[in-house]
DNA sequence: GTGTGTGAAGTGGTTCACAGCG
DNA sequence: CGCTGTGAACCACTTCACACAC
């Protein structure tokens, strides 16, 4: 079965609102209430979650647990992933820290910078390796995905050489480029000065 | 003229892409050589800049300085814009380091923390503040776009506070949950979290 | 000949509207 | 009667295909 990247992006989010539902005891919630915690159409909401099988109840809404528990399984892993993260910098370690990045999906397995000060050390728990020996780590440590939070200049260099390794599946890319990588590996991207940027623009272009 | 979010988001990168070009000396460029820069398709690339006037020599393609300037022009402020960043966390610090915030569209005029060791210090040079008194220093500032990089848990709060002040135009928000605001107050989402979790369901949904 | 500009066709995602079940 | 599930209608963005300018 196909399904679209919008579709996932939504699933995550009635994930996490679930999780809160459930600590508040919420017990129902119907399409129309979640449509409007997270501003989608009560219909689109319907769509979404039918996708997976009949889960609500006619009459009634969604079982908190239950739809919890559903979507739950729907977004899971087989395994955890390991992950390698490239660049140490302010944002690398913010991620680090991350609530989020404290999930049993993934496993951080190594750094890297070229920072000598860091490289040898542990950060937040997990060894830093330099970049120059990225491609023998992630071979050696089987790494599958990759999280990008180097400076725009050294990500493609980065990108490739941690390809060549073979193991990598997946990259999240924080640089602000477009990355190239072979197409049997999947590229996320966040760009956050274009989203900044974008932002602007369309203020701008209201007060037009 | 209406002009649709996914084509300000290739209009930011040809923008990037161009800005590399002009430093490298290269003259002209063609719509197919574009998209496989940013892996579009060339009829994409042609279709965005046509949008905006004819700008590219049929035959040639387009001259690589007055592409560059044309979208400038498209992309400009009319004015500096004052912002707010909201949580001078990791990610925070992150931001205020960033290439691309070195930017003449817009000045950061504030910083907002609870954490009272910042509070009245300067860091990157801003002056860092009380989130208590958001509302406040947000009307005296008269600042229209608000950073938000605080805990999930607080977002929505902050954001109260800060909007009542009444000059808030436009919110970016990296705190993983979802905002309401008023329907004139524009809300952009970064949600580095579910970027990961979307790659990761793609990697599991492509083994499968 | 070469590469742009663009109407027309295609594709993919969203919203509607209502049948159907609890 | 209320709220889900879903085909059909709608809408938005992308891609094609070709006329046209250089």
């Amino acid at each position: 079965m196909k399904i679209a990247e919008p579709t996932v992006e939504r699933l995550v989010q009635y994930h996490r609102l679930l999780e809160q539902l459930v600590a508040e005891g919420q017990k129902v919630v119907s399409s129309q209430e979640m449509g409007e915690m997270l501003s989608f159409k009560a219909s689109q909401v319907r769509k979404d979650l039918s996708y997976f099988g009949e889960i609500g109840k006619r009459g009634v809404g969604y079982h908190v647990d239950r739809l919890h528990k559903h979507i739950s399984r729907i977004l899971a892993s087989p395994r955890k992933w390991s992950i390698g993260l490239v660049g140490v910098g302010k944002l690398g370690e913010a991620l680090l820290g991350y609530q989020a990045f404290q999930n049993d999906k993934f496993h951080i397995r190594a750094l890297f910078d070229v920072d000598t000060d860091k490289i040898g050390t542990e950060i937040q728990g997990i060894l830093c390796y330099s970049v120059d020996d990225i491609t023998e780590i992630v071979r050696e440590k089987e790494i599958e995905v990759l999280i990008l939070t180097v400076p725009g200049g050294a990500a493609q260099h980065v990108a490739d050489r941690a390809v060549q390794a073979g193991t990598v599946k997946g990259i999240l890319n924080f640089a602000p480029v477009s990355l190239s990588v072979p197409e049997n590996v999947l590229l996320a991207a966040v760009d956050i000065s274009v989203e900044l940027e974008k932002l602007l623009f369309f203020l701008k272009h209201k007060e037009e």
